[in-house]
DNA sequence: TCTAATTATGAAAATTGTGTGAAACTATGG
DNA sequence: CCATAGTTTCACACAATTTTCATAATTAGA
């Protein structure tokens, strides 16, 4: 299976390269530009790019003027990140055909979630809406948990660390692993705070709870 | 972050000239070497070469020749140039561990593009995940021991220590060595504690322990 | 065999990590 | 603005680990 490309358009390599590694963990290909400039050109060096990922603040040419440069030749979905809500802002992407728009901060979680969403509904992407493990399983779509057939009620932050305990099983994720997924990637709170979240999974669980297990010194891990 | 390094051996220069410049250009550091011994000596005096390219037809010692000497030690990606396709020739490569065959002449863009693609591919299962030896098997990841099968349960610093025996297996490591791999390079502590953990550990391991040998003098090794 | 050096061992002391509950803080919808 | 649910912080108790230390056992070499 060939994978889709997707380019990434950001000033900052750092930035680019967090939101590559999450891309890349998804099996899609990443190309990375700089500069508008540089966007362009990989844009029309590749004839199969089948996304784009935008900031809007690059020096030189912003990511509007990027935006309206590929619009006029190609109708390839767009990701807009922008540095915070502005409302005038995402009028002014919408009518140049953006297709969505992510304010920075973001979770990583959601940039993939909004990269599926569109690719789904212009290409063809396979999804698994439904993880299933030792009697627990996600419904990633419908947002709902059940254990042995039994609805468990579950908050949003509950909900997605259960769900990358279980699309990581059998592995030890450190609590810093954890922040960088579940959190948004500029959350630097007390580390101590997924403990919070683990014992309140846990007991929501019930005997189930036991599946997410404590790896002493090093953080935590779900194992069926 | 660090330019990955990529090894072009050929002995014809033009033909390195040619390779080099386009790797160089998509921002890979690149070795060169003329001939077979050459390119086994550079390639033993770097540690972190990340893919070779041979060209088959070499004076001295062919291409086939040296990627036996290196297969015998490392796995490290190998792509082949060869003059003209030649099925004989690309059974023997596959049987050598070649990863990919390119066939001269070729255009710059194939080289790149091929070279991008392995590098993806071994880059995302870049780690040796697990370690197995003498019945003993470490799975870094999940962070577990297995011993004949049977799961034991060890500390943080105890799995750490062992899984440093086990990458070195064979070899005496000295306390200082070992302190500095296993510990943090600033620990001061006393030499003693590595004597402690070896202790609980070789107990922990069972009969599997006598695999922890003492080096007197020196320190320990680790020997199935 | 004897000695000096080195390593093994067990137990106590020191350190570090985790579970937990409560309180503070945030966001959201009436 | 309040009420509510969700999230984060914090501190304390407790548990597990790591380190230290004194003593016993072993080794190498004279």
């Amino acid at each position: 299976m060939n994978k889709l490309k997707v380019l990434v358009v950001d000033d900052e390599s750092r930035m680019r390269k967090l939101v590559k590694d999450f891309l890349v963990k998804q099996n899609y290909e990443v190309l990375e530009a700089g500069d508008g400039s540089e966007a362009l050109d990989v844009f029309f060096a590749n004839q199969d790019i089948a996304l784009i990922i935008l900031d809007v603040m690059m020096p030189k040419m912003d990511g509007w003027q990027v935006c309206r440069e590929i619009r006029s030749y190609s109708k390839v979905p767009i990701i807009m990140l922008t540095a915070r809500t502005d409302e005038r802002d995402e009028l002014q992407g919408f009518q140049l055909g953006v297709d969505e728009y992510i304010a920075k901060p973001f979770s990583p979680k959601i940039l993939v979630a909004r990269v599926e969403a569109i690719l789904r509904r212009t290409a063809q992407v396979a999804e698994d809406v439904v993880i299933e493990c030792g009697g627990i399983s996600i419904d990633k779509a419908a947002h709902v948990v059940t254990i042995d057939g039994k609805t468990i009620d579950l908050s949003f932050k509950e909900f997605e660390l259960l769900t990358y305990f279980m699309e990581n099983k059998g592995i030890a994720l450190s609590r810093e692993k954890i922040l960088n997924s579940v959190w948004n990637y500029d959350y630097f709170g007390d580390a101590r705070t997924i403990d919070t979240h683990v014992k309140k999974l846990r007991s929501k669980m019930g005997e189930k709870g036991d599946l997410i297990k404590t790896v002493w010194g090093m953080g935590y891990k779900f194992e069926a």
